[in-house]
DNA sequence: CGAATAATCTATCGATCGGTATTATATTAT
DNA sequence: ATAATATAATACCGATCGATAGATTATTCG
């Protein structure tokens, strides 16, 4: 967003040497795409450096090195685009409208034409997750976070008689966030948009099934 | 399987030259488990020879170069383990347990010790659907014809009645083949054998929910 | 027995890989 | 100005990449 030269966030004194023009955040939001694309091994550090538009050694200055900075891509993600649709979910009071929001940010980000197709996490850095331990720790850890935020969701919606504790939170949770890796994985398949959009409805349908205000007991 | 000697699966008569030694199907099996491993970019022509046994000239002989066999492995993956969860599906007569031993033999599958974690299509190929036109296009094929004969299974059932029509058989089907690509991302990314043989009944009862003979009606 | 044929391996190709030593540049302090 | 300091780009490193030319080996045919 912020475009002019401004290397530290806070305030503070110009340090000696020759100013940075290196924006990290910039330059690893365009680390991300690349990895995105390309995944772990297909991401060269020609498509890198071309990317960031920072030559290698300024990359290699501020992030340690490629897998250093694949590391940090992740996290960046995680932060950004990855933590959309629950943070949509999280900021929706009703839970219909909720999960609703959460496969609707999903499916768009999942297609969005400014960035690649599918997930980072689901489509790019699974398949490293085999060969690197680290990568594969930080996709669990991901997983375990989302699934303990949207479960306590669930598990207080229960609590306000808004859904059945049938089935329990946790596998509610579960089916949520496999739903989402599976919308990830269909739009890397060549799912379009639109038809993700039109499964949002379903999917959402089959993560509230068997709530008290289903058809077998519409009373509240 | 077969250790001899044999090359040609017909009683043909003998060529002339040399007797060829490379088993393609064999070789072919190696090379889906170093793709399965490492994805396609991260699958070396060392690792590839390596895991086959054979040279670099063998293997160029055989599959014309490395993109030729990674397209080739995926094939023979989809006809190999790939297929074995749906047909464990359709040899079940009963669709409950059908759905239940798809996904049982999905999870084991996505665990086995003589295997790579996950599912060669959800987990690797995936990444170079991005970037390899012709891999996406076989990935959303082999998804729509497990979807199409999911699909027709469960029309069966619903005529027989033994499944309700909501919802509908399609996007039942839709759900069973999402469910199984989020089993394989779990596996990926960690999940144990046992945590995943433990969610095989949840899924189970997920994808047969609102069934004639669920709670809410038990009369068939 | 050669001669012909086919399959295989050794050795090597140019290109590209990730990573870095070195130099150039832009700023502040003196 | 000049020195000191910090950042960035040029140019290059050995290693490895995918791919192949050419030699080698094993078989059948004549």
């Amino acid at each position: 967003m912020n475009t002019t030269t401004a290397p530290q966030p806070s305030p503070q004194k110009r340090s000696r040497g020759r100013p940075r023009v290196l924006e990290r955040q910039t330059a690893l939001d365009q680390a991300v795409d690349v990895f995105w694309d390309h995944g772990y091994e297909g991401a060269s550090l020609e498509l890198l450096t071309e990317a960031t538009g920072v030559s290698r050694p300024t990359l290699y200055s501020a992030f340690n090195d490629k897998r250093s900075l694949f590391l940090t891509a992740i996290d960046a993600y995680e932060d950004g685009i990855g933590a959309e649709a629950l943070a949509a979910f999280e900021a929706n009071p009703n839970i219909r409208s909720a999960v609703h929001a959460f496969f609707d940010v999903s499916a768009r980000n999942n297609t969005h034409p400014d960035h690649p197709v599918g997930c980072l996490i689901a489509c790019s850095a699974i398949t490293s997750a085999q060969t690197m331990p680290d990568v594969r720790a930080k996709i669990e850890n991901s997983f375990r976070r989302a699934e303990a935020r949207v479960c306590a969701r669930f598990e207080r919606e229960v609590e306000n008689g808004e859904l059945s504790s049938k089935p329990p939170a946790n596998e509610r949770a579960k089916l949520l966030l496999d739903l989402m890796s599976a919308q990830a994985v269909r739009a890397r398949a060549g799912e379009s948009r639109d038809d993700l959009l039109h499964g949002v409805n379903t999917r959402a349908a089959m993560v509230l099934a068997h709530m008290p205000s289903d058809a077998k007991d519409k009373a509240r």
